[in-house]
DNA sequence: GTCTATATGTTGATAGAC
DNA sequence: GTCTATCAACATATAGAC
């Protein structure tokens, strides 16, 4: 934390889903170290930064967590797997109809991108900071998670309900929505988090060209 | 550099545009740091790093630039003035129609992202590590570039050409695709960047709703 | 599990010779 | 404009007492 940068996302608490696990000192060193990468990212935060926040003496943290590598670790597994699983149980609920799937994918998606700005910034941006072994099973997560919406697309396609432009760059254009919301949308704004998943899979079905789109 | 981290980009050669001044070793040192803040972030980049790819002593980039941090600013400055000079060159030569404002406004953002993508990441992503006052020219440059779209949009929705289910969210969605492509594209590959220019393009007019879309 | 104290290396930047 | 040499601060991580 050496020079005064721009913040990247406004302070404010950083919350992570349950199944980060119980409370205790563990978890309060996840959910501190959540906010401050996510503001000031992986390597210009230190353990000293962490542990002045934490009020703790940096020794402290190596009862918890082997290294700082391995907070951002445990971040970026707990961020990618609830994703993952928010998208499977939404595929889950959305029936047969390939319109229907897509916009259950979109508004998990999008929903997993704004109640959790920060987890999905260091997940994303913070990511590249982990060794190859380390990131592993992370980007397997990741190639499932793309997968799933790419099937969904390449089935609506194959059954005429779709008519995409290119349907590999419209599902990165589909992703992208999502991934890009940490930057901009303010979750206790004017546009509630419903209205904007709505907005993002009607654009999603728009992309696609949908037949069943209104 | 302390550990041996993911790349954010393959590596490949850093092209700057031309506006980023003659040949010599200033303009070598800004591809070098381009090249490497690309890879490995600009807090995970030391002087040290950087005086060693150029084969020099650390102590020599100090004649050239006043701190690491003059030389990311000079990198964000360049791809900000260039990405909004190329915005509005397209948009002058578009015509009044909004649909083909629109259309030329995607292009041009969709080459640039594509032809320079680690400008585009190291701009976008290490922007937040400038200070306040060293990143306000970029930010404003930033935000009349979100509002040259923006304008296109809302003529196109009073001239009843655009029917986008949120204005602002579709513009959102609409520039998400174009700062999202260097974490997948790969310019020498099956997909030439025209043919990624008008897949964008289309899917921006289908996002608005364009009545002249194909 | 937290503390004090410290080992060991790296950081951005500067002084001054050529 | 580049070099050698160096500074002061900071980094991650560990040892060992309580």
């Amino acid at each position: 934390m050496s020079s005064p940068s721009r913040p990247r996302l406004r302070a404010q608490p950083a919350s992570l889903p349950p199944s980060a696990g119980p409370d205790g000192t563990r978890r309060r060193i996840l959910e501190t170290a959540l906010q401050l990468f996510a503001s000031r990212g992986f390597h210009d935060t230190s353990i000293r930064d962490l542990a002045a926040v934490l009020e703790l003496r940096p020794s402290a943290l190596y009862a918890h967590f082997p290294s700082k590598e391995h907070v951002l670790m445990e971040l970026v597994r707990i961020g990618h797997e609830a994703h993952h699983e928010l998208l499977r149980a939404a595929l889950l609920d959305a029936g047969a109809e390939p319109a229907e799937q897509v916009r259950a994918l979109v508004r998990a998606h999008t929903r997993a991108h704004a109640e959790h700005p920060q987890l999905a910034l260091v997940v994303n941006e913070e990511f590249y900071a982990l060794t190859p072994e380390m990131a592993a099973p992370a980007l397997a997560l990741r190639e499932q998670s793309a997968a799933l919406l790419m099937e969904v697309i390449e089935r609506g396609v194959s059954k005429r309900r779709f008519a995409p432009p290119h349907p590999l760059v419209t599902a990165r254009a589909i992703a992208a929505m999502g991934v890009r919301l940490p930057y901009w949308y303010e979750p206790g704004g004017a546009l509630d988090v419903d209205t904007l998943a709505d907005a993002h899979a009607e654009l999603a079905l728009r992309m696609l060209g949908s037949a069943t789109s209104r």
